[in-house]
DNA sequence: ATGGTTGTGTTACAA
């Protein structure tokens, strides 16, 4: 089974793009992110004629996740637990083949000392929470999108010039790690232990020409998930093209 | 050089 996340950065704007991504690629599930519009204008058809079964996770303008699968979605669960005051739309489950898989648009939280990074540690304590949760059903669990989060150093091309980015703060690190210390593995740290694949590059600044990128976009797996994976590689040529979303999709599969 | 780009949906905000 092949499982793919991408960040979009609005599924309107990207929808060429991503089909024409998805005929090369032949993704069994789709996970994204950012797809910035509410459930009734999502392209639902264009989708549906590729052979795919949709679960969506909509919102006016920002966030917004999904999931596009092959084969019928069941228990599909909308939001992360844990605060029923969240409006944002960042969390999505779904049980395909007898995996469970969450698509994930975690907050950026810059800048520093405000709201916006509390919210995001708070969001991670409650990604926690749902994660440890999910692994007493002994499912495989596949925990993955946009997780705005540098795991380390090696995984952004300028660590200095980040000091003070959310995505590389120790707090939102350790918050990463004490999830993994649950028993989830990053697939692709453990398939590339010297990798240096990014996954983001901005729009800004000729970033992609100079590979000026960052690993934020993950693959977290349960046990019972990590005993099945087979390959994680991240697909950089999307990247290039003519109106492209700043990030690039990564896949990994998993022994059917 | 406190710059630059993209998207949503109005001319500001998020990334």
């Amino acid at each position: 089974m092949k499982i793919a996340t991408f960040n979009v950065n609005s599924i309107r704007a990207r929808l060429p793009r991503v089909l024409e991504w998805l005929e090369d690629s032949q993704p069994d599930v789709v996970c994204l992110q950012e797809i910035k519009c509410t459930n009734d204008v999502f392209p639902a058809i264009e989708f549906q004629s590729l052979g795919y079964q949709l679960s969506v996770h909509g919102q006016k303008a920002y966030n917004g996740v999904a999931i596009l699968s092959k084969s019928e979605p069941v228990d599909v669960a909308p939001g992360l637990p844990g605060d029923d005051g969240d409006e944002q739309a960042r969390y999505l489950e779904a049980t395909i083949e007898g995996v469970r898989i969450a698509s994930i648009y975690l907050p950026n939280g810059n800048p520093l000392g405000g709201e916006k990074f509390a919210y995001k540690l708070e969001w991670m304590e409650r990604l926690h929470e749902q994660a440890k949760t999910l692994l007493k059903s002994e499912m495989p669990i596949v925990l993955c999108g946009d997780f705005n989060v540098c795991p380390r150093d090696e995984d952004c091309y300028d660590p200095a010039a980040f000091a003070n980015d959310a995505l590389m703060q120790p707090e939102s690190r350790a918050a990463l790690r004490r999830i993994e210390f649950l028993g989830y593995t990053d697939a692709f740290r453990q398939l590339k232990p010297a990798g240096h694949d990014y996954t983001f590059w901005d729009y800004q600044r000729g970033a992609w020409q100079k590979d000026n990128g960052l690993r934020i976009d993950h693959f977290l797996l349960s046990p019972q998930a990590l005993d099945r994976l087979q390959a994680c590689e991240v697909e950089r040529q999307q990247r290039a093209k003519e109106k492209a979303s700043d990030h690039t999709p990564i896949w990994c599969k998993l022994e059917v």
